[in-house]
DNA sequence: CCCTGATTCGC
DNA sequence: GCGAATCAGG
């Protein structure tokens, strides 16, 4: 298989609307779930909730994961020992509520501003991606509010109740979306399959669209995954 | 074990 | 550019 346009243009709409590699490969069909991940990367999709990224820092000098095959000595170079890791004791972003200094904690001065730091923030270094790091003198004092968001229900709720979930996914059944993952009443259509394909009769005509001569073309519907609301 | 995404590197 | 092999966290 070969990433065609099409290909690629559902890769990226699953991609981003939240499906897992794995489910992706699924649906597009031979590709393996590596073949999503690393045609993702070079689009340059990547970023997104890794189990394994919480990290950052750690320089990789040396070859953390060397051992694949028989590899020239190159990398016997001597490893610099531990990275002088944080030349500036850089403010760190992800750090807890920006405890106030011990001192201040003592006198208890709730109302008192702790700093009249006006500022321009003191850039210390550039961080990767652009981001400029600040000197810990230059932290902001407020409290970030808690960002409104909107929760939703992880488990079966009354919006689902019946629909065809992405579990219930099958050969036989229509995987059309039905409104956008992540949202409470997120389903698929379910119904039987045109034989032969991955949707039902109704949906295929939506899916598979005839190509109209140049010039008598109108704007495409809504695609599944990209579309502002397909119902 | 299963899953996940990230990364490396021979092809 | 592609993707298997591998890593590492959940």
């Amino acid at each position: 298989m070969s990433w065609t346009d099409e290909r690629i243009e559902k890769l990226t709409k699953m991609w981003e609307g939240g499906a897992t590699a794995s489910q992706i490969a699924d649906e597009l069909g031979g590709v393996s779930r590596n073949a999503v991940i690393g045609k993702a990367h070079r689009l340059g999709l990547k970023a997104r909730p890794s189990p394994v990224k919480p990290n950052e820092k750690p320089a990789r000098a040396a070859a953390p994961v060397a051992p694949r095959k028989a590899r020239p000595a190159e990398d016997a170079l001597p490893a610099r020992a531990a990275e002088p890791a944080a030349e500036v004791p850089a403010a760190r972003e992800d750090r807890a509520p920006p405890a106030r200094a011990p001192e201040a904690a003592a006198s208890a001065a709730p109302a008192t501003p702790a700093e009249p730091v006006v500022n321009q923030p003191r850039i210390v270094s550039v961080g990767p991606g652009g981001f400029l790091r600040q000197g810990p003198g230059d932290q902001q004092q407020p409290i970030p509010p808690a960002p409104p968001r909107r929760l939703v229900p992880a488990k079966p709720s009354a919006e689902i109740a019946g629909k065809t979930s992405l579990l219930d996914l099958n050969d036989r059944v229509c995987r059309w979306p039905m409104g956008h993952p992540g949202e409470p009443d997120f389903h698929f259509c379910g119904d039987k399959v045109n034989p032969g394909f991955p949707y039902c009769v109704e949906h295929c005509g939506r899916a598979y669209q005839a190509q109209l001569p140049r010039g008598s073309r109108r704007p495409p519907p809504p695609l599944p995954f990209g579309g502002p609301r397909v119902r």
